[in-house]
DNA sequence: ACGATTCCCGAGAACGTTTTCTGAAAACGT
DNA sequence: ACGTTTTCAGAAAACGTTCTCGGGAATCGT
């Protein structure tokens, strides 16, 4: 019951050029008695061509790999749901590899999208930097980095500028009163969280100030990260505001200060990076910077598919806006707190 | 820069022949010397066999297919991600396709598949039944249901008894002592959907209860549909408590009774399906049936496996068992209002 | 009506593997 | 020492497509 062009090409009494002619739809010139005649055979033997020896034939597979840090984490779902649909409309098909927060994942990820012999990657990395991401670029496979760039790899880019969003939401922090703010960070050698960190500290710079005494603690990126290091924080210090370097980590620190029966924000502020969508369900609505996941991902895509097709990159870096989600997790300190 | 089996051969001094039984690594006999010739071509030219021409020769791709509703919910995130580390272990790559909730993408996603010849397919469909899905098994294609049963199609399935969960919950909060319980649904033409519907109309009959009147809302599984839906049900009646289909539209009526300064548990329960993650991260702590989604996708991969071998099944219809979690969202009603 | 185009379509060679078949060389038994 | 088995490795035929040739038939221009 599995059908190849030889079936269609003898019921349709044809040769399998002529079917591939007619399947392919070139404006190879085709008796339109023929065509009808084939497309008649593939009708009613439900034929559809094997993927993989067209792909054999013509030098390309009409896929693309992504290389994902975490598949259930929602930032990245839809970081990957963006690029999907716009690959998609190209017609590519997507190959999803999870490198499942690991870098064995991530090189096990590699080698898969090499074997499978992808035409291009979309890769979020778990690591600073990955020479081996290089073994693409050297099989000429189109390579396009999304959300976290990669340190000593000139490769096209899309992402956000992560000190500026550090920047900016500790500035409405300080504008609002807070004055000793400690920050969860991400994963150390994760540029978006080290971005984050370092806007944190330039604008307590700018306004004289320096992090708070044991106010600095390692995380993750993952809820449970995220509830660890504040119970951490909440056992060493005493802070009026709190900023997660994401908002997944947010949560977690929410959950630990209700378990402490600390209210948010009226005993401590808090704050987020990306506005993932339960940003908005959580009881306060979290202050945080939304990143347009999505739109990484299909801007990713995009300048994929201009290596794709050969084309020369419009850009070699996209820094995509975000914007200040003004949520409930904050609010203007009284002037008594702040002196 | 990309090498086939040629190039290894050539520079090994060997036939392709020899190359490809070293890299098979069968038990044939092969002179040690050779084979570190081979390996250390492998190693220098940083060869990868070609997976499409592999398959194309060897009659099976190793991989395997699956469609998904709807990759960026929780719930099936985590289902894929079961399946997935099941997969890898049997050292199948997996290729997720995501039918974004609609019958059109699904059935574009059983085309992809047909054409990528996977070895089998497991399945979360959209509709309650999809005879599309026969073309598989037509195709000698292995194919495997999971969590949402499909009527009219004898197919291996794994999943949870939904009447059952539906009945355990509402029984639950019978023994609480709600009475005016309202329901929002899941989609129509989902089994578990329609399966919850049951149990919980179940669980009242014994009561000798109806469900209330007006208290049954259409919703879609989503946060949005469960918002709406809790607030059509808020302007129409009085209830003591809402079920919710599923976490993430409880969730959603979470929201909307907050909206309206609505108190949970102290003026209304609340109970949902599934225990995604944020089901325990939500204030109060959701009271729900906890599904294992994890477990689930593992166990129909599981299943798959024995199809894929062409061994017997041993079972047919796998249920899995749930746990009821009292959470927060409901407590126990004061005899004052039972009466 | 006849050469020159144009239109259709089939033969057959790729693409990069695996596997069967075969045969030479080496190891073994007596 | 001789036949028999075993060990090793190459030649070549697949797998299911696409695509380049080339050639026969139809159409055209004159």
């Amino acid at each position: 019951m599995r059908f190849t062009i030889k079936d269609v090409a003898e019921r349709a009494g044809v040769s399998p050029a002529t079917v591939s002619r007619v399947l392919n739809g070139q404006q190879h010139h085709i008796r339109p008695e023929t065509r009808k005649r084939v497309l008649q055979a593939v009708q009613e033997l439900g034929y559809l061509p094997d993927r993989r020896a067209q792909a054999l034939r013509r030098r390309w597979t009409g896929v693309v790999g992504v290389i994902t840090p975490d598949i259930s984490n929602p930032f990245f779902s839809l970081l990957v749901q963006g690029l999907e649909h716009e690959a998609r409309a190209h017609g590519y098909s997507v190959l999803i590899c999870d490198s499942q927060n690991t870098p064995e994942g991530e090189d096990h990820a590699v080698e898969t999208l090499l074997r499978e012999r992808v035409d291009g990657v979309i890769v979020t990395s778990v690591r600073a930097d990955n020479t081996k991401l290089l073994n693409f670029l050297r099989k000429g496979i189109a390579l396009v980095v999304a959300d976290r760039p990669l340190a000593h790899l000139d490769v096209p880019t899309v992402t956000v500028d992560s000190v500026r969003d550090g920047y900016r939401l500790t500035r409405h922090l300080l504008e609002l009163g807070y004055r000793n703010i400690a920050f969860i960070q991400g994963p150390g050698d994760v540029a978006t969280a080290v971005g984050r960190l370092e806007g944190y500290k330039k604008a307590l710079q700018e306004w004289g100030l320096k992090p708070p005494e044991r106010g600095l603690e390692p995380g993750d990126y993952t809820f449970e990260g995220g509830y660890k290091a504040a119970k951490r924080l909440l056992r060493r210090g005493q802070f009026d505001a709190i900023i997660a370097a994401n908002d997944l980590m947010a949560i977690g620190t929410l959950y630990a200060l209700r378990e402490r029966g600390i209210a948010v924000p009226e005993e401590i502020g808090l704050a987020g990076f990306d506005d993932i969508p339960m940003a908005s369900w959580v009881h306060p609505r979290l202050t945080t910077i939304a990143i347009p996941a999505y739109k990484i991902g299909r801007e990713a895509m995009k300048l994929l598919t201009y290596g794709l097709h050969g084309k020369p990159l419009p850009t070699k870096l996209k820094l995509l806006p975000t914007r200040l989600i003004r949520g409930h997790s904050c609010k203007a300190q009284s002037l008594a707190s702040i002196a």
